[in-house]
DNA sequence: CCGTTTGGCTAACGTCAATAGCCAACGTTG
DNA sequence: CAACGTTGGCTATTGACGTTAGCCAAACGG
């Protein structure tokens, strides 16, 4: 229901109905619509973690990248009411929401290991290319593409870019256009 | 006041308390929330469209990629509630909505221009810069990077790994990883 | 077979967006 | 100056929603 309405939208008068249920029905099975937030939030971290994790077994190098990039996109596209809630960070104290969210991250930065990343070196990648996901993903899903080119094609050269960009991740930082 | 507590957050009854009047004297001013949703949404694409033009001018290149970029996040950051409803698309119809959408994009597509880009190369870089950008400040504002390394360099990294990217924009597609 | 748990219900309240209708201050104009 | 329309506030009210309290029947376990 998320996925059709938007968790912003989803009101618990219309899940009630859905349920056929009365209103104050929902609250033996659930503490308050923050808390299903949460649940949801929750749900949607670890089954998007598992979608990239699955995606990556068996590859490594740019293979992977690619292949999780994809299942990352295929992911939030079926999914955009769960996805625009796998971004939101966990409230302070609850550890089960940073673990989910910390092994998901995880499993990016055993990708990127084949591109033998270090420390802040590493960190960087992986924001990187969280970023990437994230801005593409949620920029396509709220139809911030307003262009009818092909955005699958966009989206390939985009990982296409970050895998070049990964191969000179740590050149030395030099400032002037290489190509004039 | 958007900026303080989030334009989700923001309700009508608040506003008016801070403006020391009632709550109902407030549509004199404007026809609805989402009204005023909609003219937040409006001055924020203009504003994040001059500051990004403003820093674009007089440089070329890379120049004003690093120039732009941090103009973007700069803006972003000084204007957390205003920046997350600068990605909302325009409803159906709403020209002017649209057109100040547009211009901001153009700012991006002038800058691209010396990287002599055409037709669909060009807007596959356009949507990997947009997206770079949103989803690096998105993670940033909403508090997705948990770790306490350095952010600025992290960004700094981004935006290169970028114009590492254009410079190899038009090579041949080749998904095999350069480095092993 | 009795007690407890489970899961529904109605009633009620507070908050908020929104509408209707009233009225005072003010400026313009004949 | 006086009549008048506009501006911008107000109270009262409505409807949707989240939430709590308290009641009750069916199911289930000892």
């Amino acid at each position: 229901m998320a996925d059709e309405v938007g968790l912003n939208t989803l009101t618990l008068a219309a899940l009630a109905e859905r349920l056929g249920v009365k209103q104050p029905s929902l609250y033996k099975h659930l503490d308050s619509l923050a808390g299903l937030h949460r649940s949801v939030s929750l749900l949607a971290k670890r089954e998007l973690g598992e979608a990239i994790s699955r995606a990556a077994v068996g590859r490594s190098g740019s293979d992977a990248i690619f292949a999780m990039s994809h299942a990352y996109r295929n992911w939030a596209i079926q999914h955009p009411g769960r996805y625009d809630v796998t971004q939101t960070p966990a409230s302070p104290g609850d550890t089960e929401d940073e673990n989910t969210m910390m092994s998901a991250v995880q499993v990016i930065a055993d990708v990127l290991t084949a591109y033998r990343l270090e420390g802040d070196d590493s960190v960087d990648a992986i924001r990187a290319f969280r970023s990437l996901l994230h801005g593409f993903v949620s920029l396509e899903t709220t139809g911030g593409f307003a262009l009818t080119a092909d955005i699958d094609r966009s989206f390939e050269r985009l990982i296409r870019g970050f895998t070049v960009a990964l191969d000179h991740w740590t050149d030395p930082a030099d400032r002037s256009d290489s190509r004039d």
